[in-house]
DNA sequence: CGGGCACTTGAAGACTTTCAATCTGAGTGG
DNA sequence: CCACTCAGATTGAAAGTCTTCAAGTGCCCG
């Protein structure tokens, strides 16, 4: 078929690592969703806010924040094609977080029954949802470390690193060309930094020649050498599955 | 009966925030386990290492960490009794993290099989599965949010708070007192500080009363002044489910 | 009683923030 | 087509927070 199913992103993270039957794969495809469309800047979900479906990203850019009491804004993750932003879970209460789209997004909206009814019917499926939460969970918390122990530099290269991951299907290369998502702001509130620091890393990153900048253009000359210096590890984003 | 069965915790833990059967929780009782006995400091789960049994807190603390390239060791994550250390997936790779016993650590081995057998079999177990692994990912996040926009004291106040939310059954109350698990390294080590710093705002904070000291023994006069200092919300640890 | 580990303290210096402007490019309306 | 506007990006200087380095203290355990 020439047009490929909007739930494609959805199947192709779920059976990247884990090997799911023909069958199953297409009782996926065959969930019931609504497609939303998003403009950059719009909500996508609200703290506070109950949902009765589960979000997937079917393209774009999303990232998820809290806000401290004095009303600083802190990004807690990044979301892109074949995220799911909530977890199905039958139990969840309110949403802790706030997300919103950073680019035109597009959104499926899975019914929450619908999805554990598959959930249930299919073990593979529910693998592969599992599989999808640890992952989540790893990259949390190598946020954490990444936070807690590491100069400004490796944070800022960090986040670059996981976008050219998640923007490059085989991860990064030399040469490699990538449009942020985030403005500076954006990664100051994902690294802990202002905008003032965030606008400096990134010269001193430019002049050590770890990137080049063109506004939010950003080309990778070496990726090891970012890597390195990111202490990024790819395994979230490249599939495990050997070919 | 007189003594409690060692799988208590889990079972708790599980039945916490929704309602499962009692024939689902003779199967849950019923799983295949094997109890160890760790000193506090020893290796729990080590980095690299590959598990095929499903680690259950039973009583003490544990931290998980991280190292860094430099060998700077970031803690990533505290966990108590009822804890989950590693969600039973049936593709998780080799762990990223280390674990180690912060107090004489009692946990509970559950193959692996039987585990996702038991999580198959019963849908309520399964779910309450999922809602404790959003619980760890949204306590993850919050971690994030801690590090990124809080000042030194906030930092080391939501440590402190988590504990005794961990400790007290019914979360903190005015005059409460814990034993922290944790060394003043490992404070700084969890919040991104220097032990320095980390001792110099544990005294700051007992200047300004917000907690009384001697040695690990920590008491707060007024848990509502500690958890608002700390922006600390208690929904994990707090049943959910009203009496 | 000695050793070791955790905790405490002081002073100097590095990294980040804060505050306040200025600059730039993109989009708007005249 | 150009002036206008606005958000994002950039810069400088001063002030803080936090780290580093180094040394001293106290407590537990063998």
């Amino acid at each position: 078929m020439s047009v490929a199913h909007p739930l494609t992103p959805l199947a192709q993270r779920l059976t990247a690592r884990l090997d799911v039957s023909q069958e199953e794969v297409a009782a996926l495809l065959a969930v019931p969703h609504q497609e939303r469309r998003l403009s950059a800047g719009a909500s996508v979900v609200k703290e506070g806010e109950r949902t009765n479906a589960c979000l997937i990203v079917l393209s774009g850019y999303a990232h998820r924040h809290r806000f401290s009491a004095k009303g600083l804004r802190h990004i807690i993750s990044i979301h892109g094609a074949g995220d799911i932003l909530n977890l199905p879970s039958p139990q969840s209460g309110p949403s802790e977080d706030c997300v919103q789209a950073l680019t035109p997004l597009r959104v499926a909206a899975i019914p929450l029954e619908s999805m554990l009814a598959l959930r249930r019917a299919y073990p593979a499926i529910a693998d592969g949802l599992w599989a999808e939460a640890e992952t989540e969970l790893s990259i949390a918390r190598g946020w954490i470390a990444n936070m807690g122990r590491r100069d400004a530099k490796g944070r800022i290269a960090h986040i670059i690193c996981e976008i050219v991951a998640r923007s490059c299907p085989d991860g990064g290369f030399d040469g490699c060309v990538v449009t942020l998502p985030l403005s500076q702001a954006d990664l100051a509130d994902a690294t802990g930094m202002t905008t003032v620091h965030v606008n400096r890393t990134l010269r001193a990153l430019e002049q050590e020649a770890m990137i080049l900048r063109e506004r939010r253009r950003v080309t990778i000359p070496t990726w090891r050498s970012l890597a390195e210096l990111a202490e990024f590890k790819a395994i979230h984003w490249a599939p495990r599955r050997a070919g």
